[in-house]
DNA sequence: AATATATATGGAATCGATTGCATTAGGGGC
DNA sequence: GCCCCTAATGCAATCGATTCCATATATATT
């Protein structure tokens, strides 16, 4: 590869006066700068990023750290921000934390280094006191995943309502024995602790008390989603209705029931959230919380490239819509 | 953050020894090790991988092109591959082609300015006359898809045996009158004219003359599913049985079927390809080609990661298991 | 005409590592 | 006691860019 020392001697000037080119700086005389760019054209010169790199310039690489790139929701947001990320000349450099805290910790040390030039996060394993130092050596934005304080820069749905919306669909269709399964614990912080409000919020405007029994928490796969569906039946006192964390969960429930030969949504009605593909291909349609994955990836992108190249942007909190999709399963 | 300039003035020593220490060098007097390593230890020291970069060290970060992220086949795939490199200590930068030609080159350009050690090709856009060029610049795998000289390392399947396998279960359950249905072209190279090989071999063997009105070139989606099986009712003639490129495309055939009240397998037999979720849970289950994704990613970092540590290892072709998996839609 | 200001240009230091070469101190062989 | 070799150490160059500072010229201001 040439380097700038070749351009500069090819076309007969400093190095000094190539790089002002290079990055158009003003006081560069038309006629040099076409010698120079003459020169750098006919080596089929591009700067060496490495070395911008290390005189403290942008590396123009962000980092996204996702729990599980497998999981749809997620790799429809990596899809979304690789795909913004190019259009602005950037790459992205992806870790999966696989919900490990040392895992996500190591990722974060690439800021440090400056090896990317921001991080986004699409979820939290350790607390934000934790992370927070990290904020010194980079942008870190929080898409998808939130904390409750005004501390980063953030793109999020009102999970609250998300929460609400498909309790309050399950209330209206009738039911009273709501079970609920979430992705976290059920005093958990973040984006888990306000889908948990909205839960509760809607269950007491229906003045129906929540049975504890039927919470269930930690859940994430179809694998889960068949266990659940399973405890249920062995119940005496069964409920009628499920709201679930995650599109996920409610295609296992959807394909155990079927084995078990229980009807849905007669026996039991089944609301998702992600409105991932499987959605539309479960048999009934799955009824869930449609989350707008492109919209928060290309804003993710569109806001940190905004903090990066402008650092005195004003840190901002984004709120996108989260709506309910109505289908079969209810 | 701590430079080797801090580390050696900590402890007393030049830079030299402290680089001598860092990279395990020999003659190093235990005594100053200890010194050096107790200075690193303090001052939370890890070298600056850009200035390590800079001087032609590796990046240890490996490049991944895929297609489409959001394609479960190669979101499985990037997931091994993720976690695999993680544990070797690589990062992992990925890019999605898209299927396009330019977008393609503009990320094997990474390996010229030493961007990344080598890419992993899940997927050959460009002819690869085109792409040999980049390969003295790093390490070109292919892994997935490949070409049909033995040009680079390769991670591939036997695809010819794939779609054999899947045409001669339906010959078997009786059915002649057989569609076809390919991601490519039909006089594609690499992986799809394999697969094109597998399905005439299949044919001739049984005897049967493939129906050009049955094949079907360039499909890829649920959708694209979707319109296969209108077409199929628009026919006078049907086939009783489809063998399709893709899980995906299987999928969006059997959903449309059941709008349509057509069943499945009794009027028309469905195999599909990849084994991804999704073939679990459609509607009846699929019977499709099990491909392992995960065996496939481990072992293109593998095999990575030797030729990039070990530059004058041999190029191979590595070629994995594939197998039928009969369910419930055949 | 003298001074200030804007425009152009290049030399050399710098970023944080690695490494070739030179130097020194001991140990062994004769 | 002299020579040679090995082990241990550090100086300074290097990778490929950017940028501070000095300098030179042209133009504007008094």
């Amino acid at each position: 590869m040439a380097t700038i020392s070749d351009v500069a001697k090819l076309s007969g000037q400093s190095k000094t006066t190539v790089s002002r080119v290079i990055n158009k700086h003003p006081y560069v005389s038309e006629e040099k700068r076409e010698l120079v760019l003459k020169a750098m054209e006919e080596l089929g010169y591009t700067p060496n990023p490495t070395a911008r790199r290390l005189r403290g310039q942008l590396t123009t690489t962000i980092g996204v750290i996702v729990p599980r790139i497998v999981n749809p929701f997620f790799s429809y947001l990596v899809n979304s921000i690789e795909n913004a990320a190019y259009q602005k000349g950037y790459q992205v450099l992806i870790a999966q934390s696989n919900e490990d805290k040392e895992k996500e910790l190591a990722f974060l040390n690439l800021l440090k280094n400056k090896q990317v030039d921001g991080i986004i996060m699409t979820s939290i394993v350790n607390d934000w006191e934790i992370i927070e130092p990290y904020t010194k050596y980079g942008t870190i934005l929080l898409c998808n995943d939130y904390v409750n304080q005004e501390v980063a820069p953030m793109i999020r749905l009102d999970q609250t309502k998300g929460a609400y919306l498909g309790i309050k669909h399950l209330v209206e269709k009738g039911h009273k024995k709501i079970a609920y399964c979430t992705g976290g614990l059920f005093d958990a912080h973040g984006r888990g602790r306000d889908r948990n409000l909205g839960f509760q919020k809607a269950m007491q405007e229906a003045n129906i008390k929540i049975n504890p029994r039927w919470i269930f928490v930690d859940q994430h796969t179809i694998e889960d989603g068949k266990i659940i569906l399973k405890q249920i039946l062995e119940m005496d006192d069964r409920p009628t209705a499920i709201f679930t964390g995650s599109d996920e969960v409610a295609a296992g429930i959807i394909i155990e029931a079927k084995e078990h030969s229980l009807s849905i949504p007669q026996d039991l009605a089944v609301v998702g959230f992600d409105d991932q593909p499987i959605a539309e291909i479960l048999d009934p349609k799955l009824t869930t919380i449609c989350q707008p994955m492109d919209q928060m990836g290309e804003k993710s992108v569109k806001v940190m490239i905004e903090l990066l190249e402008n650092p005195k942007t004003q840190i901002k909190t984004y709120e996108l819509p989260i709506d309910l999709i109505v289908r079969q399963s209810t």
